[in-house]
DNA sequence: AATAAAGTTGACGTTAACGTAATCTAGTAG
DNA sequence: CTACTAGATTACGTTAACGTCAACTTTATT
């Protein structure tokens, strides 16, 4: 089964991303779509590297930085084994990155469980306070 | 056991950052330190805030997005319910972006895996063969 | 007293990541 | 044939997040 290919629209829709980021992807070499004449036509394999392009956005990587891991993805020489263990080396090195900002992650989630923790303390004393004064009012 | 108070190169050292990044974040609302003179001087609350802006930078926020973070850190009227609900709100909310940023980054931590494990498989197939190889030299 | 070191306030410069507008081209529906 | 519509190129504009530089004050040191 062959996939159809996308049209700079069909992609810019399905990302709700606009057509002007996609060329600037592509001058920035995150993908290579072919081309039909003047009009870009791109594959599913340009569509999964876009879609892991924006992910990496997602998580606060540089375009740059992306793009060394796309590159990772689909290798030049995918058998020179000089390559292969210089690609390894890389990838223990960007994987160490991305545990780092995994523990910010859980660092910041832990910080807004504090915050919501006080509020909440905050909230039921205040209905405590309340809960108080309405049992004062019963008692007279 | 009171802290002592930090200037503005302190904290630059400490966090590895420059007193410009510091004087910006100030202009943006992030830390308000107090005054000796016209200098800056630094809390271990300040330091806290400061340490909190940091991680959510590396972890792809912006500016004013962690500053609303801060500011549920230390909101204005911590008693007000209202103000509380409001915090709640907002927190979940936060919180949903946070995992999706997540999932985000396990996914692309599993596609870092699977270009690894495909090195792997093509380095040790390189091996094979020359082995193979050398089987063959010892056969003859 | 003089000088260096650290801090302050402007103000302009820079880079990444697009937005926007103008002009041009190619296919397509009436 | 004309009038859209989508896409292309070129080029200038914009925003966030600082960097850099100049000119000045305050603090510490010799």
């Amino acid at each position: 089964m062959t996939h159809p290919p996308f049209t700079i629209g069909d992609l810019a829709e399905f990302f709700a991303i606009t057509p002007r980021t996609l060329r600037f992807y592509e001058s920035k070499g995150l993908i290579k779509p072919k081309r039909q004449g003047l009009n870009r036509v791109y594959s599913e394999k340009d569509k999964l590297r876009l879609e892991l392009a924006l992910r990496g956005k997602r998580i606060g990587l540089s375009l740059d930085e992306i793009k060394e891991i796309i590159e990772m993805y689909d290798p030049k020489q995918p058998d020179d084994p000089h390559q292969l263990l210089f690609l390894l080396q890389k990838l223990h090195i960007k994987r160490k990155e991305l545990v780092n900002k995994f523990s910010d992650l859980v660092e910041t989630l832990n910080a807004m469980d504090m915050i919501e923790a006080r509020a909440l303390t905050a909230l039921s004393k205040r209905q405590n306070r309340k809960a108080a004064q309405i049992n004062l009012e019963l008692d007279q």
